[in-house]
DNA sequence: TCAGGAAGATTACATTTGTAAACAGAAGGG
DNA sequence: CCCTTCTGTTTACAAATGTAATCTTCCTGA
């Protein structure tokens, strides 16, 4: 059953951003967006959510004259699945391998650690229940 | 003078696997390791090696016969570059998104946890100095 | 009622990527 | 020397991706 993993395009993503934020826009507000964000073309990005369309990441939505495109995948689940390709491409699946080589290449800020810390802890929580 | 960052598509990485864990193969070793892993028609790793020694992520070094393929890009190098893009395409940038997010979904397994906190710790110590 | 604009659908086209067939030169074995 | 092999180079080609021009409708105010 599994929505057979559904995956966006760099430019794709870019458009999602922009629904998932809104929740929901038309092509006149999305069209606009993107052209002051990204400097695309009208029909940039109207192809784009035809595509998407296509892949079911969204649907057209017809109120009455209005047509509203809607985001079906959710933010959280791209990104999971985004995740998920990205680790096990570069580092074996690995996050533990991924936090080791930042910290070894110092590519994490003390901020970050900082807020890793808390985050773990609060998963460690979790996990006791 | 940064290399103007090399990126790799997925197959060329799969190459590139094996170049790091081997230091550098003839196209013969590489062709039969690509054909045994992935399937791959000797022409298909070949023309990728070609490819990516026109990006500069590896070279060709000849020692009398025997013709060497070399990685010239750094396994960590590369790794660190995709992570920054995948970082930036997918949470802003930010590794605590990320990690938050695997948390909420129940992506992290304890084992993982303890491991980061070990890393963390580390990280932390090192930057103290 | 008609010209002009708004909105979306079609068609287009270059690049990148995955994948490989065809071809060509070197080199060994008879 | 000549025919197979090896090995690497060229050429090919479809699918995916980024990017947009063009065409078609439908509405709307003059």
């Amino acid at each position: 059953m599994r929505g057979e993993a559904i995956s966006l395009t760099d430019a794709e993503w870019k458009v999602m951003e922009e629904l998932w934020d809104s929740g929901g826009a038309t092509g006149r507000e999305l069209t606009e967006r993107m052209e002051k964000r990204m400097g695309w073309n009208r029909s940039t990005t109207l192809t784009l959510l035809r595509r998407m369309e296509g892949k079911k990441a969204l649907e057209v939505r017809q109120d009455g004259a209005v047509r509203t495109f809607v985001p079906l995948l959710h933010r959280e689940d791209a990104a999971l699945q985004e995740t998920e390709s990205f680790l096990s491409r570069v580092y074996h699946g690995s996050l533990s391998l991924m936090v080791s080589t930042l910290s070894r290449r110092q590519a994490l800020s003390r901020k970050e650690i900082e807020e890793l810390y808390a985050l773990l802890k609060e998963a460690e929580v979790k996990k006791d229940d």
